[in-house]
DNA sequence: GCTATTTTGTACCGCACAGTAAAGATGTGG
DNA sequence: CCACATCTTTACTGTGCGGTACAAAATAGC
């Protein structure tokens, strides 16, 4: 827990944070207890599952195991932190990404992207979503109800389409070999990914354009599409 | 503005709340300078907005032209107004989900599911998201740069895609027809879709199933699916 | 008018938050 | 051993929050 930080006297105050590990230039003044490292790692956790407005500075403060000020010396406000949380979602939890693009072939890079995102969001140790959505997404701890009202109500929209669905099977309107339960997750998925589109500023246009490519591309080419 | 609200002397204080509208008992007392349901429309455009942590009761009052201690009087406390706001939606902006369930076939209920969706995502006089999933995205204003980056960085992530998507067609590896903004913003749309899954509880292998179905029907079908 | 009843306006409460000042603690270089 | 630089600890500040007490205002019934 040593390893003392070394950033040898800089003129700019900003990026003291010392990414380096072991330079061998030991600076002066009383050394720090904690590893930037597993602070920040700690820091990005608590973002991860509780938000940026959700997590407070005593949150991150416990998370971190050092105390305030310690914090603003070494990461700057909280806003700073976050940024750098960012950062280390993306090299760590996130790094699947980087794979993913590299894959051969473009089938092969979108099923890394979905099968790694799977991957990601379905471990029962991490946060249930990605930090790019659930950091602007979990709220304080005042909003858990709410929150809870949210899911169910987002549920609620779902179940009311496997009910639809399971009509239509029987209506011989879809294929047997396709659950309802799973088709209404994935319109629910493509419509909740709408939102976030939205949200990102996506114009009518381009939200049109994933509209057709998701009907042009439906499991259930075999249905009627007229009455 | 006037319509004296009714509800003759009740026993059980709440559900106060009036919703009906002209009923012919005025009940004595000062009467009601406002009008209930234009302020909970009003109430419901922000919440819609800031989401349900970022409005503060003063933006509510604000938008609803009433004071807070008439605010809690006719709705109860913050939380159950957001609760009548998610109903107000749901008859109002959302009410095209309960038309597409009612569409003949299962193709024409998902068009009308999605075609809705857009409509109502891409109207410029709305708020950029669904109440669903906005309710609990948008916070405080403090938030605000936080919010901007964490859109780039989604965005960043499309733009990284369309890179990659770009080369495969270079490559023959993707039908010149397909344009690959058009991929990109179809596969985030289902990542970030994902991502509210998990938020709401879906299991791996529930997730795995939507995976499946994406990829089984991806427009790129005609993809070699092997190095 | 007079009283009962309800709404409105103002001003306030306690609390949690992000951020900081100042003094004590712990190391390095001379 | 001593000055000096850095980190840690404690305690604090100001601000905005959700929620409310209380008195003035406005109506209905008598």
């Amino acid at each position: 827990m040593r390893v003392p930080q070394t950033t040898k006297p800089q003129t700019t105050k900003l990026k003291t944070t010392s990414t380096e590990t072991a330079n061998s230039t030991p600076k002066p003044g009383r050394p720090r207890s904690f590893c930037d490292q597993a602070a920040l790692e700690a820091a990005m956790r608590v973002f991860w599952e509780k938000g940026y407005e959700g997590t407070s500075l005593t949150d991150l403060t416990e998370a971190m195991g050092i105390n305030r000020p310690s914090l603003y010396a070494a990461f700057g406000d909280k806003e700073a932190l976050f940024l750098k949380a960012i950062e280390q979602y993306t090299n760590g939890p996130a790094s699947y990404l980087r794979q993913a693009l590299a894959e051969p072939t473009a089938y092969r890079v979108i099923e890394a992207l979905l099968r790694g995102s799977v991957k990601l969001l379905g471990d029962p140790h991490n946060p249930r979503g990605c930090l790019s959505v659930q950091g602007g997404l979990a709220c304080g701890a005042a909003a858990e109800p709410v929150k809870q009202a949210l899911v169910a109500w987002r549920k609620h929209g779902e179940a009311e389409m496997v009910k639809r669905f399971r009509r239509a099977r029987a209506e011989g309107d879809l294929p047997a070999e396709l659950d309802p339960h799973d088709l209404a997750r994935y319109i629910a998925t493509v419509l909740n990914g709408l939102s976030i589109q939205a949200a990102n500023g996506a114009t009518k246009a381009e939200m049109t354009r994933v509209v057709e490519l998701t009907l042009r591309s439906l499991p259930t080419q075999n249905l009627s599409k007229t009455v």
